[in-house]
This record gives C-alpha cells, structure tokens and sequence, in this order.
DNA sequence: GTACGACTTAAAGTTAGGTTTATGTCAAGG
DNA sequence: CCTTGACATAAACCTAACTTTAAGTCGTAC
C-alpha cells in the first residue's frame, strides 16, 4: 500500500495541513502511523477528510461530526445510538432547509418588486396590510 | 402608538437585551428614540428583529445582513446593488441547500444498513467497490 | 430617603475552528 | 559537513457573534 506525508495529504484534499493536525489533536482523525516521528497515512484518510468536508459544508459543528464518525462509549448498542443521532440530524436538516428555502423567498419576493433594500420591503415579513 | 423598553421587547423577540444593545451598536438596528436615556422601541421592531432571525437561521452572516438590510452608500443605484447582492445570495443558498441534502443522503443511507458508525460506512461515499 | 429592579456604558471574557509562530528534528542534495 | 525543506510540537493568536462584568443612573415603592 502506497503512503503519503500530511504535505502530500493535505494537496491532494485541498485543506491545510495544520488542519490535518488539529482534527487529529482534537480526536477527530485517528492517531496514524509514524515513521521517525513523522505522519504517514494511505489514502483511505481522503474518504475521511471527504466526508468531514461534506459535514461541515452541511453545516455540522466538529463535535456533531466526532459523534457520528467515531465510536459510542455509552450503554446503548453502537447501532441504537448511531440510529438515533442520525435520525435527529437528518431532521435538523429538513428544518435548516426549510429556514434557508424562506429566506430564499424573502429575498427572491423583494427580486420582484421596485424595493431597493429588505429593510424597506418589510412587508414581505408580516401582516401584508398592503 | 404604544412603546415598550428594551426588556419587553427581548422577552417578546426571544432574544437577549444585550444582542439587542450589541446589533443598534454595530449598526445592524437603527439608533432608537431614548427618554432619559433609555431606549424605547414601538412593535415595528418586532418585525425587524424576526427578519435577522430568519436571516441568521438561513446561515446569512452578521455583514451580510447588514448589506442587504441597510443602505447602500456607493456609486451604484441602490436597486441594481440591491439586486445583485441578493442573487448572489440566492445562488449560494441553493448551494447550501444542495450540501445539506447530499450530507443527509448520506445520514440515510447508513441509517438503511446495519452499519454502527459513519465510519464504518465510509463506502458509502466513494467507489462502492462492493 | 433609601432600597429595588431595570436600565445605561465600556471593556473584558467566551466559544468554535482553525492558523500562525517559535523552536527543534531529520533526511537528502551539493 | 552544511544547508534546505518538510516535518514535529506547544502555545499564542485570530474572527464572529455575543455575553458577562463592573460601575453608575433612574423611577418607584416602601
């Protein structure tokens, strides 16, 4: 299997790779494999770093995303607690789509009239009292 | 017309006095009619402040808000730059709403197999080499 | 007339999610 | 050998968006 330093990990994914080196520090990243005290990974770590792009780009803290990709210590079984976290995630994100499609509307209402500022088109807000 | 102090109108918005006090100080409010130095606010505040709220839960920035919300003081006329701004935001919010929905594709597909962990299915991702 | 609660301000503190800096190690090239 | 470049760590710094604190001002109730 092919190996990599962070520099080279860090092109290839497109972040930095103090970043690498804090997601590993704050235990996002599993510690990896060292060679004369330098990080070595393969390219299963891209996955990694894809998805925790895709969740941060969805809008989930760190912690939410160190929930849902690491290990569960508790007393439920692994799969009932990953079952309930990702079924209240996903929900989360029906209402954050939700929030943005309205001010989507907001914005695109005020698009279609002679208002020059939301502030002045307020009316798309409240009581439409024409 | 009928004025309430800070205080009420927090307890109504649902917000903080001191998030109040903080958006009249960068500019996000307007400066409000004082007596004896304190502030007093009529309803029409209500609407404003249900705006920043959807606009925050939306995913807009403070800055951004303040653009669309407030004047415009360059060369352009306000509603050309008004427009713009607002388009741009449009686009971007169908982005976010894109990214939010592929992450919860995601979420649900581990949700659909037995898997404990996100990590666990990181498959689900890239090359499904089944 | 004084205690109270709600208000005022300026300034410092807080959290997230990194980035930057200072200092040091190491392998390879010239 | 010695310089270079990429790596290492710990600790300081950064920004956004507030919140908290410290110290003071009101009007009203007792």
């Amino acid at each position: 299997m092919v190996h990599f330093s962070i520099g080279q990990i860090a092109a290839r994914a497109g972040i930095n790779a103090s970043a690498i080196r804090y997601y590993e520090r704050i235990g996002l990243l599993p510690a990896c494999e060292r060679v004369s005290g330098k990080r070595v990974y393969d390219e299963s770590i891209l996955e990694k770093l894809k998805l925790i792009h895709m969740a941060k780009s969805a809008g989930l803290s760190i912690e939410e995303i160190q929930t849902l990709v690491n290990d569960f210590p508790d007393n439920m079984s692994p799969s009932t607690r990953w079952k309930t976290l990702a079924t209240r995630k996903v929900i989360e994100m029906e209402q954050r789509i939700a929030a943005i499609q309205a001010m989507k509307a907001v914005l695109e209402k005020t698009l279609d009239c002679a208002c020059s500022s939301l502030d002045e088109c307020g009316r798309v807000l409240s009581t439409s009292r024409s």
